[in-house]
RNA sequence: GGGCGCUUAGCUCAGCGGUUAGAGCGUUCGGUUUACACCCGAAAGGUCGAAGGUUCAAAUCCUUCAGUGCCCA
């Protein structure tokens, strides 16, 4: 390569190289008959009308860790993409750019919508899948699958029959939530609920043949024209002689009838409820008992119908509202508005108020289903993470109501049943049938209605992999895994999976369920682009980098807590990679100077290079090396186990200390001098070391930002034929880095440098001005280990001179720092400032002290003493003596300065 | 109404039974150390929401309360 490098980390230069290099080459195919052991995650399949946001931005960063992390420990490893045909927002969409040009999309018919709707997908429909590619999401695109390709529309009918033929799916005419701009019915879950500032009209309802009034409170009196009765509870005494009854609907020429039910909740605005059965779910159940005749008062769009009367007819369901209002004040027959904060249910899609309606719908019912999916959860088959989300998977499994299936689209998957003509006989059938299954006849109709989404990517771990044949991925990949999604949908989908996985393939659908956060704004709101909060990834990955983001959103990740995505995070994960650009500059520039007379990259960076280090001078590696590696060790360790229990928040924590604070902050500036060393062993060794800890930092890193780990991969040398770092294998913490007395002994270094730059910063000294320093210690050990090291502390501590003795140091000039090992001094020739040091000496010996007393409290506690664990006990006991040495020390220091 | 979270440094968040509670950003001080100012060195800053309790030991476990958010009805 040619060495030269730019300054700062530019991600633009070379993301793009890298994406299409993953997305177009066959890095990431899975090959079935390939060894190793199986890794499988599928895409939670986001909206074909979608364009990423930031919730997937997360999602699909956590998958991709995963995947590459597997990938490179040698699994066999499959991250399926694909996307779901969205029935009611792709459907949504689509109506909505036909009316723009003016086109009712009813005047168009089913047949051509449906062409349309394809025509667009096929256009319009590839954003996220092309900005998966952007982001350089490692799937395997020769799989990608999509919900409603004749493909996966074969599996969702196979799975309709056979739930058919099992009697799990039955037609049924119910109230159900209505969605008057959807114009579908919505599932229970489709439906979100609300709490709303509305009112309580009271309404006097006159009773016939009297001059009295009942008064009913009402918070919907537009549906009054549908009332069919008037209820009260039968114990309520204030009523009771009205049963039987008859009223006078107001705004109507009606008579209804006063019934008892004890239904009616007497405290409840006045005890008095009117019945409209045709738009109340618990009017409809009291209807039912009563025997009361339906009246529906609305059109599916939400509007009065001709049964409100000609003046309502037409209207819209709130003018309506007003209207009724304003007609009964006028009449006198309003009583009186009471504030009244109500729920009220929202279509999720469109948050339109939900109408309840009623209606035949297709249902699945779900408790045999949910059977087996809870006993797997429970059992551990399924393991759903984090914790607390098992417990709500658990009870809304074991208080699971049956699912409504059928939607009023036409965008989905259509509901194979055909009804006859002639006898009315249900035909449900895999193949489109040409005659009715009892009587022959050929008058068929299809169901006009098409199935929940849902239904569809409730198959999707195993539709994807080829079920219901015994395909070579659904052998080697089936179960999936793990599943990584947000836990909004725990219920929608994750549930759905696992009844179904269940129940036709006999086995979970994925061994793991990590449910992640929710990226939200600010002001604690789930991010979302159709309200204006959402932050859009793509222009952030341009402006920060893709890794930059991945690495912001993996170190926030901690499970179970959401994230708050904040610009400050960003610039500090967009400064690592800068960070981790300029090491590399650094090695490749003094690498060019050295080379000119040492050996080349190749000899010192070979892949066979790096697998032998840490390399020694003469029989010992070089303290910092050893160091280095034992940290590299520590490092890798942990994050590998962090990445076991989906930590990622850990795994990039582990990596940034590593990276930035143990690789360039002590190591690269430990060995700077020694690189271009006369002494050519000890600089061919730091080179070698250097470069083996930087590839394996880079590898170590590679999951989490795939770019540049890729792009610095690339630049040093690599087996023949190694394609790519996604390839290469990751570090383990090998047995031979780990190095416990390194650790300590590098940390003492560390303690005392560290200590002289303080005393340095507090002196003010000038940074540049070398001084002169002495060390103390009773600790051989120390002493000789200082000695070794005393050219490197020299100068990172900027010393021109360090004195090393057994004895106590004379307690005389400069300023002196000591801990319970040692003691150190920096010559100073001016004068001393001494209040200041003896406000410095107060404040430590005061927190010392407060140390001391609450150790020594504890350890004279008999029930401490006797309670507590010997190795907490010893530790606190040896780190009261260290306290006790320092506390002594630093107060000598302070009465010698008053003296 | 029921359930589940959250409340820790100015900000965003880790830590979730054991020595004087951490990180990044911000702040302050000092730096043109030829990899990096997207940097380097140093510092200040917290009675861990409140009150009780359990324990030898509590930010960490329990109870109550107060704010706040989500889910379900």
């Amino acid at each position: 390569m040619a060495r030269e490098i730019a300054k700062a980390y530019d991600p633009q230069l070379i993301e793009g190289k890298w994406a299409e290099f993953w997305a177009n080459g066959d890095l990431f195919k899975a090959d079935p008959a390939a060894p190793g052991p199986a890794f499988c995650i599928v895409i939670p399949p986001p909206n074909v009308t979608g364009s990423l946001h930031i919730g997937h931005m997360l999602d699909h960063t956590q998958i991709d860790i995963l995947t590459r992390w597997h990938r490179m420990r040698g699994f066999n490893t499959l991250y399926l993409p694909g996307t779901d045909h969205a029935g009611i927002s792709t459907q949504r969409v689509v109506v909505r750019q036909l009316a723009e040009q003016g086109i009712n999309y009813r005047d168009l018919g089913r047949e051509e919508f449906v062409k349309r709707v394809w025509k667009w997908k096929e256009e319009s429909g590839g954003t996220i899948q092309r900005q998966m590619r952007q982001i350089g999401e490692s799937c395997d695109w020769s799989r990608e699958k999509f919900t409603l390709s004749p493909e996966l529309s074969r599996v969702v009918r196979e799975v309709f029959v056979r739930l058919y033929e099992e009697n799990l799916i039955y037609r049924a005419n119910r109230m159900m939530n209505w969605c008057p701009v959807c114009l579908t019915v919505l599932s229970d879950l489709e439906v979100l609920h609300e709490e709303r500032p509305g009112h309580l009209w009271h309404i006097k309802y006159p009773v016939a043949g009297t001059n009295q009034f009942l008064v009913v409170a009402t918070t919907r009196p537009e549906t009054m024209f549908g009332d069919t009765a008037v209820a009260v509870n039968p114990e309520d005494e204030r009523y009771q002689g009205l049963i039987g009854k008859k009223v006078r609907l107001p705004l109507t020429d009606r008579e209804i009838p006063v019934i008892g039910d004890s239904y009616v909740d007497k405290e409840f605005g006045t005890g008095v409820l009117k019945i409209t059965p045709a738009h109340d779910p618990n009017d409809f159940e009291v209807g039912k008992r009563h025997d009361l005749p339906v009246i529906d008062v609305m059109t599916d769009d939400g509007h009065m119908n001709s049964n409100a009367g000609a003046a309502y007819a037409g209207m819209d369901r709130f003018a309506a509202r007003k209207k009724a209002v304003a007609e009964l004040q006028e009449q006198g027959l309003l009583e009186k508005i009471v504030d009244h904060t109500h729920a009220i249910g929202l279509c999720e899609r469109s948050k339109t108020v939900v109408e309840p309606r009623i209606s035949t719908q297709w249902f699945c019912a779900m408790k045999t289903l949910a059977e087996p999916a809870l006993a797997a959860v429970e059992r551990g088959d399924i393991q759903i993470i984090p914790e607390n989300r098992r417990q709500e998977y658990l009870f809304w499994m074991r208080n699971i109501r049956d699912w409504t299936l059928s939607r009023q689209l036409w965008w989905g998957h259509r509901i194979p049943a055909w009804y006859c003509e002639e006898n009315g006989h249900v035909t449900v059938s895999r193949e489109d049938p040409s005659a009715c299954a009892t009587c022959g006849s050929k008058k068929l109709q299809q169901d006009p209605d098409v199935l929940d989404t849902w239904f569809s990517s409730g198959l999707w771990p195993f539709s994807t992999l080829g079920w219901p044949e015994e395909t070579a991925d659904f052998k080697r990949y089936y179960p999936t895994n793990v599943l990584i999604t947000g836990y909004d949908i725990l219920f929608f989908w994750v549930a759905r999976m696992a009844m179904l996985g269940i129940h036709f393939t006999g086995q979970v659908p994925f061994r793991a369920v990590y449910l992640h956060s929710l990226v939200r704004t600010g002001s604690g709101e789930k991010m979302s682009k159709s309200k204006g909060t959402g932050l859009d990834p793509v222009a952030l990955n341009q402006q920060y980098g893709t890794d930059a983001m991945r690495f912001c959103l993996a170190s926030m990740a901690a499970p179970g807590t959401d994230i708050v995505l904040s610009e400050d995070r960003l610039l500090g994960a967009r400064s690592f990679a800068n960070k981790i650009w300029n090491a590399a500059r650094f090695l490749f520039v003094n690498l060019e100077k050295y080379e000119q007379t040492g050996p080349s990259l190749e000899k010192l960076a070979s892949p066979e290079v790096r697998a032998g280090a840490p390399y020694c001078v003469g029989e010992k590696v070089p303290l910092a090396d050893a160091w280095l590696f034992a940290r590299l060790a520590e490092t890798t360790e942990a994050v590998n186990k962090a990445l076991e229990t989906y930590y990622f928040h850990e795994a990039a924590q582990q990596i940034y200390q590593f990276f930035w604070g143990d690789f360039c902050d002590w190591y690269i500036e430990w060995v700077k001098p020694e690189l271009q060393s006369p002494s050519a062993e000890r600089a061919e060794v730091a080179w070698k070391n250097l470069f083996a800890a930087f590839d394996a930092a880079l590898r170590l890193l590679h999951p989490i930002m795939p770019f540049l780990t890729e792009e610095l991969w690339h630049q040093l040398p690599q087996k023949a034929g190694a394609r790519s770092i996604a390839l290469d294998s990751y570090p383990a913490a090998a047995q031979r880095w780990k190095n416990a007395d390194a650790l300590r002994e590098f940390a003492f270094l560390q303690d005392v440098i560290k200590t002289l730059r303080e005393v340095r910063a507090q002196m003010k000294l000038d940074p540049k001005k070398k001084v002169k320093a002495e060390f103390s210690s009773a600790e051989p050990l120390l002493r000789s280990s200082l000695s070794a090291n005393i050219d490197a502390v020299s100068r990172l501590a900027i010393l021109s001179e360090l004195a090393i003795s057994a004895d106590r140091l004379p307690q005389s000039g400069g300023s002196v720092r000591s801990t319970a090992q040692f003691d150190l001094r920096i010559e100073y020739t001016d004068v001393v400032d001494v209040a200041g040091e003896s406000v410095r000496l107060k404040k430590e010996i005061e927190g010392l002290a407060k140390a001391i007393q609450s150790k020594e409290k504890q350890l004279s506690n008999e029930t401490f003493r006797s309670r507590a664990p010997e190795k907490i006990i010893k530790e606190m006991e040896a780190s009261l003596a260290e306290q006790k040495i320092e506390q002594g020390k630093l107060q000598d220091r302070l009465s010698q300065l008053g003296s």
